[in-house]
DNA sequence: AGTTATGGTCTCGTTTCGTTACCAAGGATC
DNA sequence: GATCCTTGGTAACGAAACGAGACCATAACT
């Protein structure tokens, strides 16, 4: 039954999902997965945004603030530390005055790029389903209450 | 000089480069942006964690529980109803006493699941690298300090 | 002297999160 | 027939993360 569902849809490797699996038997926790490690940094609420905003060329900060919009100082300031420590961002400070910073991908960051833009193109496609089912969803709500 | 640094490295397509520059250009803020939109709900600390537990096949509120392991039920059900609300996730009660809940990918949901093995075996293949960068981030800050 | 610009940091009030206790309904146990 | 067990949650509360805005150092420019 779940087969069959499964099956007509565009395919999921098969080894993905015995990954699945497995993580599952053991009991997932943050400590034994990579997954779990990798994905709450990256899965936080700015860094995809910004690891984005980086992709053609290294950009200032005051650049990158204006780009997202509504990020505030405090934590664009966080979440570039935070890419930089896991080494997928690079930090130059130009010692002039005022103070010049860039930020540009590393090797690794740039590497991140393309899985990101998978779920980016996903996003985009699959947008309106997703407000469809939103509404759906509020409004059988509404209904029962 | 940018580009000869990306053109050596695995090709993110040219066109969700243009994307990125697009919305960049356009200020990205939550409203109008489509990623933002998705990836607010899917990159919360325990969605990915869930569609990915149910890759294979349906599964019980508490095997959910057990096999993400420190997630809170509080959590739990909150991400649930978020998914099933965003038509991801689809959840099914059998009245029967004790109750019975089975939740289980929608097609939509399941077409989530490419993109996020993407990410997956990224995160999987790169965990090293991340680690490492961190170790050397963290060894910096305590020498400095 | 006063203004402007950059790349932050500090503080404080609001949200969100995680932990624990609790609940309803019926079947099994004694 | 009183008690206990199970499931799938909800309620309440303290802890942690987040967001808005004020503030700062420096030097060039007016």
């Amino acid at each position: 039954m779940t087969r069959e569902h499964v099956s007509n849809l565009p395919e999921v490797p098969e080894e993905i999902i015995q990954h699945f699996d497995q993580w599952q038997a053991e009991g997932v926790d943050a400590s034994n997965c990579p997954v779990r490690d990798v994905l709450d940094r990256i899965g936080d609420k700015w860094s995809v945004l910004i690891l984005m905003m980086l992709a053609r060329e290294p950009k200032r900060f005051s650049a990158l603030n204006k780009a997202v919009g509504d990020i505030s100082k405090r934590m664009l300031t966080q979440t570039l530390r935070a890419l930089q420590r896991d080494g997928l961002v690079e930090r130059t400070v130009y010692p002039t005055t005022p103070p010049r910073v860039d930020y540009r991908l590393t090797d690794l960051g740039h590497s991140a790029l393309r899985p990101l833009a998978g779920l980016i193109v996903w996003a985009d496609k699959r947008h309106d389903d997703i407000r469809a089912a939103r509404d759906a969803f509020d409004r059988q709500e509404t209904v029962a209450a």
